[in-house]
DNA sequence: TGACAATGGTTGCTGCTACAAGTATTGAAG
DNA sequence: CTTCAATACTTGTAGCAGCAACCATTGTCA
């Protein structure tokens, strides 16, 4: 079966999904650019800003990625010195990651561009609109999960 | 000003909207995968399956990817016989972009696949869910414009 | 007509992604 | 204790992303 032709790409609610996405990372690199990190790259740095000291697996876990992406953004922002790597005490196989001062004041410079950017990107929804919008990526996230 | 370090990062929106929509494409790929085509390969031949004999320029607008991924994307989809470029009469920089016979039979077997996902990524939700969700979408999407 | 900006397409570079295969260490089971 | 599966991390490959630089052609304007 398939869909009728006049039911366009656009107005179909995946494409609608991935085009928001698209450009709210295409505006939040653009701000970033300067302060020379990026989106991805920023993620890790505020999941650590929340919780330090976790492992690469756990960090994995928490901002949806592989370990083996993990391992790569890893190495880019340690060699920005933002983070640091720590040998695990009781698992030679592991390491717990730590922000350095330079990378909490790095999220520290961020906050408000990306916040910036939040504010205009819902501009216009009311907080009804935001919790329906809440509950129904939440159901959909699961539905895929 | 921070956030306040309670608000997770699971909490924020913008957050959830990029985890839906990895999780969207990587089901897709996991689907399309034995079929030889990857989801943004896709999403080209959908679009030409619209409406054929678009420019490179037309179709990358179309599809909100820029000119160069749209080049790599078609040498890809072209080596695979599934579109044809063909040179456009009055315009001798242009190519004129068509799918083969081949291309519409992909289009057409991907069509159930794609889908079954979607059925299964909005289960659970009401219509009007859906049309809400649309406002919000399009809402959001004029804002990053 | 001749100069030159704009346009359509391509290529190079860096970064992120999934997936699969590899290493070293741990832990469990015989 | 030895074997072997599971675990934590790394590396390789291929695809897609934005951006900037490039070429050929077109269109404009003096």
């Amino acid at each position: 079966m398939l869909e009728r032709r006049e039911e366009k790409l656009d107005n179909a609610l995946d494409f609608m999904l991935v085009k928001v996405v698209n450009r709210l990372r295409c505006q939040v690199g653009r701000q970033l650019k300067h302060l020379n990190i990026t989106s991805e790259q920023l993620v890790v740095l505020v999941r650590l800003w929340e919780q330090d000291g976790l492992s690469q697996k756990e960090l994995a876990d928490k901002i949806y990625k592989d370990q083996a992406n993990t391992t790569r953004i890893l190495d880019k922002i340690e060699k920005k010195g933002l983070v640091r790597r720590v040998d695990a005490l009781n698992d030679r196989r592991a390491y717990l990651i730590y922000l350095t001062d330079e990378g909490k004041r790095c999220v520290e410079q961020c906050n408000p561009l990306v916040l910036n950017i939040k504010a205009k990107m819902f501009n216009g929804l009311t907080d009804n609109d935001s919790a329906a919008l809440r509950r129904t990526l939440d159901t959909i996230s699961r539905n895929l999960e």
